[in-house]
DNA sequence: AACGCGTGCAACCGCCTTATT
DNA sequence: TAATAAGGCGGTTGCACGCGT
């Protein structure tokens, strides 16, 4: 039986306050990201550690980029999703300020819809064929560009996920042939405030990519390299 | 003005992975 | 090598807000 991550009792949920975004900013700012689960008792929060990183993580963090996605952005996580799936934190390790959160909130609330309306099923990325087959596919602007996205199988971490994703990348690599200026040189942006964890986090994400293409057996796009 | 509905987003939950002992 | 702790991730939920009726 798993231990819960921290003491449910005595903890605060749901929405934090100003006071309690202080107090973190303030800790970490002092004594930067350590141990996440000693970190609330240190800074004189009533939270779980988890719910602390996360706050920092996705909403506190002084390089987070808020706002409205660019329409570059929005082909990057369209193509990247073909690509990887729902592996929203290498997605949004592509997209320099954005978090794995937002990405993923972006993608359910407006991508998706997007994708479905030019008649492209999101699970898969393949034309939905009860539709008729639109001449011109970018999604970012739908009624002016072009650019095919079919691609992989149901997102899935435990099921066919090297098929989905050398088949995703196969689909992406005969297409990119024809995706005009897109930059598709996935090479691991280490942000400036990069630190240990960012450089593991960077050889975690080649290493997860050499994964695939090493248990493949089938030409894919190399990426993270 | 009041109500219902849809949407967007912050936050939580539980599982998986990685590190440590 | 196994057990445990901690971090990380993706799925999901719940609430606030805006909009239409």
């Amino acid at each position: 039986m798993r231990k819960p991550c921290c003491d449910k009792e005595g903890t605060n949920k749901g929405a934090w306050t100003k006071q309690e975004d202080q107090k973190l900013i303030d800790y970490i700012r002092a004594h930067g990201e350590g141990c996440w689960r000693t970190l609330p008792k240190a800074a004189g929060l009533h939270r779980c550690g988890k719910s602390c990183r996360l706050r920092w993580i996705n909403y506190l963090r002084p390089d987070i980029k808020r706002g409205n996605f660019s329409e570059d952005e929005e082909d990057l996580i369209i193509k990247l999703h073909a690509l990887l799936g729902n592996r929203w934190a290498l997605i949004a390790g592509r997209l320099p300020g954005r978090t794995d959160n937002e990405v993923k909130n972006y993608w359910n609330s407006h991508l998706r819809r997007k994708l479905i309306s030019v008649g492209i099923d999101p699970n898969n990325h393949r034309m939905n064929q009860s539709l008729p087959r639109p001449q011109n596919r970018c999604l970012s602007s739908p009624s002016t560009s072009s650019e095919s996205l079919s691609a992989p199988s149901k997102p899935s971490k435990t099921v066919g996920e090297d098929d989905q994703l050398s088949d995703a990348a196969t689909c992406v690599e005969n297409e990119a042939l024809g995706l005009h200026g897109l930059n598709l040189d996935l090479t691991m942006a280490v942000p400036s405030s990069s630190s240990s964890i960012e450089k593991k986090k960077q050889q975690s994400a080649e290493l997860k990519t050499r994964e695939v293409v090493e248990n493949d057996g089938v030409p894919t796009l190399l990426l993270f390299r």
